[in-house]
RNA sequence: UGGGGCGUAGCCAAGUGGUAAGGCAGCGGGUUUUGAUCCCGCCAUCCGCAGGUUCGAAUCCUGCCGCCCCAGCCA
């Protein structure tokens, strides 16, 4: 755990699920002294927010029981992976908060001991080399609900497959040509039961290995035997391979192993408004619906951690979903409100116009500037307070002024005064239009006596607003993102080819031309920030520089306006 | 009569025979120089449905209904 910041107390409670449970009774029975776990994700991409269930679980779980986690890459399938989803596996795992210490490790470092398993079930008569088709095994495979049939290279002899897995192994024959298969039970009612193939031919370079092997096992052998030889103790892993335990089982009971892990399955994370499936993310990038796996919309670890979602948050949220067996749809509010709550805790606030309206102020002295003081943070005073220079000429945001303010409007208005945060209050005293009748100016008047901290301050105007002086602002680039889809499930249509099609058009709208308050200037790439009554920003960890400043908004500050208006004027 | 799972509020989720925790969302109110934060209050006579057992059932039994997963030499 990155136990980084002295604020945020959240002590992340474990919380007691069905799992949790599980294992501390094996501890309580005696049954393990120790829990080991494992996150073995495939680097065929980039790690999303439903893995990061999976890494707090089995991270989670070893850390709270003292026990160990291994990050294992499960790289039996060289024709789908890359050395970069490696890289980009190790570095979400990292930033999210966990550790491995010497624990890293890779399904291709048992190659060779999986190959001795192989061997040893061919011995024992419970494997044997097949050299059907592909569509021939599919065929004998039979059907839900009709039994397989036996392959007619099911009762091989012991020495000629041991002789045929040989020379698949050596390279003599094309990929396809021969399988190695388990032998079970071709009439079982459990597909995953009917002589499952254990290893396939696949010449394919691999990122780790090379051109060492040209056969490679299949998941549910390498995996079995990956979990066991680490000395894995609970083995968790999502629903779907529920049906793939009895052959987990199996395996473990035929091969001499030092270890009997158990598999638990969990749902999945499933989080509304977006879609995780690697295909389905890949195509987007593809598509260039999005800039890259990274893209500050993308549900990737990547993505939210370049949109500026701080890791505590993402921990906290899949904390707050729970682990069960039921299948579920996380709302996006949930989520939304982890970014909050830990950003209003961490983030500094500041001052920023996304859309500049300018004021000028007729009875402030041309060429005055002078030095008003703000807080840094209203409930943390040992972040410091800065200054803020205040002139003549202002920007405020176009949405604070209203020629025409609909009903409980109390920002600026013709006739009306507002309070400028840490400044004077301001009255409203021309509107000045161009040729097409857009407001291009407002005209005001400020009352002297109104600054922040005289007596006169005490003065109650119904609203304040956050502006920024023109003579001293910084142009800056803002990115406002919002959700990527515009519908619950974006993959739950018929075709799921359709997904697409739910893409939202507003996904990201570009603020070109904003204006911060000078502050700012000592903005690092990654700092968070609050922008006082527009939400939570992230200077783009990619992107921004003092001389080409880039923000993203993280999310919106909640807003009980934006309700209000919507409810009276539908 | 293929196999394996799952059904508690709008969304998550505790609960393991003693009379429905908590969070998010929502609603109402208070504080506030962020329409933010914070604070207070409200929000399941009921646990997919129907029977049964019991003094007592979300929890046990029976039947039904609904949803998800499985026929890659992917993971």
């Amino acid at each position: 755990m990155s136990g980084t910041d002295p604020t945020s107390s959240a002590a992340e409670a474990p919380g007691r699920d069905f799992i949790r449970q599980i294992v501390a009774d094996d501890l309580a029975s005696g049954r393990h002294r120790e829990i080991v776990t494992r996150f073995p994700p495939e680097p065929n991409g980039y790690l999303h927010i439903g893995h990061a269930k999976s890494i707090c679980l089995n991270f989670g779980i070893a850390a709270e029981t003292g026990g160990r986690c291994f990050l294992r890459l499960d790289d039996t399938n060289p024709l789908k992976e890359d050395q970069s989803y490696v890289d980009s596996i190790i570095d979400s795992v990292h930033w999210l908060g966990f550790d491995w210490a010497d624990r890293l490790t890779h399904a291709s470092d048992y190659f060779p001991k999986i190959h001795a398993c192989a061997l040893q079930l061919i011995e024992a008569g419970t494997a044997y080399v097949d050299s059907l088709t592909p569509e021939q095994i599919r065929e004998y495979r039979g059907t839900l609900k009709a039994p397989g049939r036996e392959s007619p290279h099911r009762n091989r002899s012991v020495a000629e497959n041991l002789d045929l897995f040989e020379r698949m192994r050596r390279g003599e024959f094309a990929d396809g040509q021969h399988v190695l298969r388990a032998r079970i039970d071709m009439a079982s009612p459990n597909i995953n039961l009917r002589d499952p193939v254990l290893y396939r031919i696949r010449r394919a370079v691999h990122q780790r290995t090379g051109d060492t092997w040209c056969i490679y096992p299949m998941y549910d052998f390498a995996h079995t035997i990956s979990d066991a030889l680490e000395g894995i103790s609970h083995s968790l892993c999502t629903l779907e391979f529920e049906d793939h335990r009895p052959l987990y089982e199996w395996l473990l009971a035929q091969l001499p192993l030092p270890a009997k892990p158990r598999q638990i399955e969990f749902s999945r994370l499933n989080l509304a408004f977006t879609v995780t499936s690697k295909r389905k993310l890949a195509e987007l990038i593809e598509l260039g619906h999005v800039s890259g796996w990274d893209d500050p919309r993308m549900p990737t670890i990547a993505g939210m951690r370049r949109r500026g979602y701080p890791p505590a948050a993402l921990r906290d949220f899949v904390q707050r979903t729970g682990v069960t067996k039921k299948e579920h749809l996380i709302q996006m509010s949930l989520l939304e409100n982890c970014v909050r709550e830990d950003l209003n805790v961490q983030a500094p606030r500041a001052m920023a116009v996304l859309q500049p309206l300018k004021i000028v102020l007729l009875n402030y002295p041309e060429g005055q500037t002078e030095m008003l003081r703000g807080v840094n943070h209203p409930d943390r005073p040992e972040l410091g307070e800065r200054e803020i220079p205040f002139g003549r000429e202002l920007w405020i945001e176009q949405d604070d002024f209203a020629e025409n303010p609909p009903k409980k409007f109390f920002r600026l208005q013709p006739g009306g005064e507002v309070r400028l945060r840490y400044g004077y209050i301001i009255k409203c005293v021309a509107v000045i239009k161009d040729a097409a009748g857009q407001v291009t100016e407002v005209h005001c008047n400020y009352d002297p006596d109104t600054r922040s901290g005289l007596s006169g301050a005490e003065r109650k105007v119904k609203g304040t607003i956050h502006w920024v002086s023109a003579a001293h602002a910084i142009a800056a680039q803002v990115r406002l993102y919002d959700r990527l889809f515009s519908v619950p499930r974006p993959d739950a249509g018929a075709d799921d080819q359709d997904f697409k099609s739910f893409l939202n058009p507003g996904s990201l709208q570009l603020a070109a031309n904003c204006q911060l308050e000078p502050a700012l200037q000592a903005t690092a790439p990654g700092d968070v920030l609050q922008f006082e009554r527009l939400g939570y920003f992230v200077a783009d960890r990619c992107e921004h520089s003092a001389t080409r400043p880039v923000y993203n908004r993280i999310v919106t500050l909640r807003d009980s306006w934006a309700k209000l208006e919507e409810a009276t004027q539908p």
